[in-house]
DNA sequence: CTGAAAGCGCTAACAC
DNA sequence: GTGTTAGCGCTTTCAG
């Protein structure tokens, strides 16, 4: 019924079939006017009849417009950039573009040069970059994007400006953990941050930083331990804190996967959370309302992100074909939400009658 | 340096900048003999110079060849379909293919037709159909799959006659959870599955059923409980499980968030795992080794999965190529295995007297 | 309202 | 060795 065997129909056979020229098929498909009502009904069988479907390839070609976005994202086996990415298809999904995929690898981190070929030799209409920033894996940032005449948005890096960012405000998000835990009377607060070459890393810890400063509170460096994203380092990572901060009665951790190992070791230990100390992670991931106990943590939408991301480019190649000046290069920040569970709540004081028994 | 200023640069401004026809350019870039050392030489020069990447588009269209791949996937937030997308990418980098994307949503789960007129459209060399099989959501495969002529992977699904599959085995991963439990002298084992319109969720739980037979244990409907695939349905379908089991002693868990929930309740209710009972999960999530205790689980690489996805299509497409006659479609299954953690390790010994009742 | 000619950027098949 | 002609499948002038 739908899909017409071996090699796809072309203009010029609909075109035939239906006793006209191309052009008038193509002005039914681009459902243009000047074409007569019974012209374009007996055409519009003949499409359907055969099953023909235009070339999108030879449509790029001729149009300048790919109606295609590159996308480059890193790290998919971690749920975090899977999560965008799943915004971005859907996002671009609706608006009728198609989604050019490439994936850094440990070795395409650094040279970025050829992911850039390919996607430009496929006349993408933009890029969205969703790997992250480490280290200064985009120290060619300012360099590439002027360079372009194609958008780029980047997502989660910092704010820059002439160029596009879309990021969770981890910031923010650090903030909410933290006067979350200083409100549930928690005054010995440790971080246990995420590797301090990346961005959202230093972002999450600048908030730990800042809250427990305009608090009043003592910060030292012993106070806060750098992790690796993963749950392995979480047990290493506390016992190391305990040991440089004995008084510590909570700990901000940067990531839901870290946190659970903290979880881990404190069961090994005998530990109570959240009696013995308080724990407050970030991400939200599904598994972290399972935990036992239930995780505190800093939901950021991800999915979100990728969406946004999607509509801002597409309104600005849209805005430039449409030969309007482009919109100014702005930074949008999604803001994140705090998750209260119990690995946070005190019984004793805080937040009043949400306590837990046990 | 790499990437030059507004309007890429074409064949034809190479050719003239060259002084040569655009034949001879594009025997340089094509790395095609007959062409004298010094021209070439020139040529490449300023290829490098104008920082010219040849037009992927107008070589698709061409030479009939696209070099891409329509990638077709679903539950993108989910970390299995991710890992599996993620082996995908890489090896479809490393042989030279681009990759275009395209995630179904519930509204494009039934309705197929679409997605493969936009991947045709663009030309795609090949497909693969990495969504999950569930219900009747792959009724259409036998008539479309004969009618294409490009070939088509599918992942994650029953084998069939004249189609390529490619899968992780979930009947030898359920036997293999299964066997272990026997082994550990545990002799009530329940059961809780996914969906079972899922045909990874009927595969595992057939293996449940199978394994118990053969060792002339009974099985009764009410020793398995269904769920949903998500932490949530963990707590519920234990609780169910253990009113209609009571003598329950051991559960294969079909996910591992299943089974975290299933732990989860047990830490709320006393219980202890694995002496009150064992705990078996499936997937390997990063986080499981970090549950409390550590679970015993089923490791598939669904990278491995994507990888050998794309080397098989890439061998069918290059031999069609080569107008050989194409391979005999077949299957393919990855082999799952086992990762023995606590959670199902019966301490026959110690550990007396812990305040589990039922 | 419709068609003819030109060409997007490239390569196949031949000439020279 | 190199250039010429044609054309992939489509859209854009511009005639009529």
């Amino acid at each position: 019924m739908y899909l017409k065997s071996s090699g796809r129909a072309t203009i010029k056979e609909v075109a035939s079939a239906a006793g006209v020229s191309t052009q008038t098929v193509s002005r039914v498909i681009n459902d243009r006017p000047d074409v007569s009502p019974e012209t374009r009904k007996r055409i519009q069988q003949i499409i359907d009849q055969l099953g023909y479907q235009p070339s999108a390839l030879a449509r790029s070609l001729i149009s300048q417009r790919s109606y295609t976005l590159g996308v480059v994202t890193a790290g998919l086996k971690f749920i975090g950039p899977s999560r965008t990415l799943s915004g971005i298809t859907s996002a671009a999904e609706s608006a009728g573009y198609s989604l050019l995929l490439k994936e850094l690898s440990h070795n395409t981190l650094t040279n970025v040069s050829p992911i850039f070929q390919t996607l430009l030799s496929h006349h993408v209409d933009g890029i969205i970059w969703a790997a992250p920033e480490i280290g200064d894996n985009r120290n060619w940032v300012n360099q590439i994007s002027p360079d372009l005449d194609i958008p780029i948005v980047y997502l989660s890096m910092k704010s820059q400006e002439k160029i596009y960012v879309v990021s969770i405000d981890n910031y923010l998000g650090g903030r909410l953990a933290m006067t979350h835990l200083l409100e549930q009377g928690y005054c010995h607060i440790g971080h246990i941050s995420g590797p301090l070459d990346w961005w959202e890393a230093r972002e999450r810890k600048a908030a730990w930083n800042d809250v427990l400063r305009e608090a009043n509170l003592e910060i030292r460096s012993e106070y806060c331990v750098e992790g690796n994203w993963s749950s392995s380092s979480g047990a290493p990572s506390i016992e190391k804190l305990i040991a440089q901060y004995p008084e510590l009665d909570a700990v901000f951790v940067a990531n839901d996967q870290m946190a659970l190992g903290v979880m881990q070791y404190a069961c090994r230990k005998g530990l109570q959370i959240p009696d013995d100390f308080g724990i407050v992670g970030f991400d939200d991931i599904p598994e972290s309302a399972y935990f036992w106990p239930p995780l505190t943590t800093i939901n950021q939408d991800q999915q979100n992100v990728g969406e946004v991301a999607v509509d801002e480019i597409i309104k600005i190649i849209e805005s430039s074909w449409q030969e309007q000046r482009p919109a100014r290069p702005k930074s949008i920040l999604v803001a994140p939400n705090l998750i209260v569970r119990k690995s946070s709540l005190r019984d004793h004081g805080g937040k009043g009658g949400a306590a837990g028994e046990h």
